[in-house]
DNA sequence: GGCGCGTACTTTACCGGTAAAGCCGAAAGG
DNA sequence: CCTTTCGGCTTTACCGGTAAAGTACGCGCC
């Protein structure tokens, strides 16, 4: 690598230099079956020489059809989903598997503009949906696109394969749990989304309607019915707001949380009320992130593998890429009871 | 979008389609000022009818020169980065800027093997390396590419432009504050790495250094010959670990923390010692991540705006590649003082 | 000694776009 | 009225690779 280059360096002039074919440059990079050691030797001498570095990768990318690259496409600008370690890791662990694989990861964010849309203007193989409402326009791109699509925690319709949790049945033994225990007022909060005018509703995501629908059907086959808050996942802090008005506003003596992030804020609203966890009031986690266990006190929570979501997901997809055939997961919801909950005073 | 075709969508078809010139519906897509509001109306009509998505990404990127995504560095495996919600925060408004900016952002992890490596192989414009080891194979690949860098937490010489935090002032900050509390007998829970030996060492990453130094340097000042002990990123509640031996084989009264994760550490292995914290043991964390002020008792930290330095390297890349100047910035860390710190016992 | 065959390269034919210069007719200016 | 200018479309010339088919030659084999 000592020479100073005026052109780019290209196979083409690693061919002239060495006096082989440009074809025979690229085999000595991508497939050194393809030719003899010595020459193949020769031509990586020269390349280094002239200070090649390899293929490069658009151009292979256009060649082969195959960028080696694929998205995740995410709904809320990215910092709200990694609010929660949980999305964080599951990202992490989609990386890591995608990694093995020989694939890279390219976030999709929505777009702020209309020039550039991720989901259609990014060079991708296939992409992976995550944390979207149901109606993305993203997911319209990826479609349209003709890509092999994965989702997670979602229900894209029969065609798309998908990695999903069994949400509702985590959520029917966390109810199930606090109603073993006696409780018979039990608060639910929920994750909601801010409408246009600020308003909360009730989140269309499938974990949200999942859990709700097993929560629900829980406890209305007990014959409760629960006090219902909504908290938006973004800012922080917000969900213990709504938690003290919970707590305020109803005599509940449990609260099935949507994230252990929300139970924590459940945690926090009791304690500034002079209620004990839990003593006073019983407070169900989900998701068993880092925090859960961490938190004073350590959070019942329902537990979902994580890092095998991710895993398993990347692997889908990266064998839709080369062909395969990818059948949908339903992943296994335990509950994790530690000490946020407890029998309800008499 | 009605027919089913055969081939391939490409501009040439609608071209043919339309009755004009491929250029013209290049254009009709990429420069809509280059043509008649009404031909273009025509010519997106027909590329809907014809189920076109848009120019291909790929073939875009070879004939532009420009990918349109950039790719961040990391060294460990990614779960390791998102371990702390901190790298996670930067990761988020890295994303965050880039897509403002019209940049997708693609995760280049630590090849696992010679075929697949992510910093050579990966079409991006530029590169964020971000938590490195200072001599990092992928750095090489990128700076051999000659693509713009732009060094985050690091010092990848002068050549390269770089965003970094005064870690160093704000170690100095941590250490002057205890010290000004009245503590003699000070521990330090530095960020080890693991040896090909399982052995832990100093990081030689930058804040690693610059925050040892910070903090050696201004308890040397005042005649304070700290106890160092070291944890290393990965596993978890290992920190917590380090933190017990190190409160069982010494008598600090007073501890400063790389992270406020090894913070936290520190305090439950406190707890588990029977001791108070404030009252037995101060505890200085660093970042001020979420989990400093939800901490039980808040932590006394050192507050770096990840935020702010996520957007700031994103920007500089982003300026990078549209031809400007970036020029290194140093970011202020600031002291801030909860309730995990008080004056030893008497 | 002709035949089949594997090895080691080369040839041909794209991959799907974009930049920049070229061409042409109509409106604007002297 | 002839020349500029300019909008609007076309032409030319790549971008830097790869797949697959083709060629040439040495070699073992019956």
């Amino acid at each position: 690598m000592r020479e100073v280059l005026l052109g780019k360096v290209t196979l083409q002039s690693i061919a002239d230099r060495v006096g082989v074919s440009r074809m025979t440059v690229s085999n000595a990079f991508s497939r050194p079956d393809q030719l003899s050691a010595q020459l193949r030797e020769r031509i990586l001498a020269a390349a280094d020489e002239l200070g090649y570095v390899g293929p490069d990768p658009a151009a292979r990318a256009l060649a082969r059809g195959r960028v080696g690259s694929v998205g995740m496409l995410l709904n809320g600008a990215l910092s709200e989903a990694f609010e929660d370690q949980v999305s964080a890791e599951f990202v992490a662990s989609v990386a890591d598997e995608l990694a093995r694989r020989g694939l890279a990861l390219t976030v999709l964010t929505p777009p702020k503009d209309e020039a550039f849309v991720p989901a259609r203007d990014v060079a991708i193989d296939g992409a992976l949906v995550y944390t979207c409402e149901p109606r993305s326009a993203g997911v319209e791109w990826l479609s349209r696109r003709g890509l092999p699509v994965v989702a997670v925690d979602q229900d894209l319709g029969d065609s798309v394969p998908g990695v999903r949790v069994d949400d509702r049945g985590g959520a029917r033994l966390a109810a199930q749990h606090l109603l073993e225990l006696g409780h018979r007022d039990i608060g639910i909060l929920g994750l909601g989304l801010r409408g246009e005018d600020g308003t909360l509703h009730h989140s269309d995501s499938f974990p949200s309607r999942q859990r709700m629908a097993g929560w629900s059907e829980t406890l209305a086959d007990a014959g409760v019915e629960p006090v219902v808050a909504l908290a938006p996942y973004e800012p922080r802090g917000v969900a213990q707001g709504v938690a003290r008005t919970l707590l305020e506003t109803s005599d509940v003596t449990a609260v099935l949380c949507f994230s252990d992030v929300f139970a924590h804020g459940v945690v926090l609203a009791a304690e500034e009320l002079g209620r004990t966890v839990p003593g006073d009031l019983s407070v169900v986690g989900y998701d068993d992130s880092p925090l859960a266990a961490a938190n004073r006190p350590p959070l019942t929570t329902v537990r979902q593998d994580i890092t095998a979501k991710g895993h398993l997901a990347a692997g889908m997809l990266a064998d839709l890429l080369v062909g395969g055939a990818a059948e949908s997961q339903l992943l296994p919801a335990t509950l994790v009871v530690r000490d946020s909950t407890a029998a309800p005073r008499a």
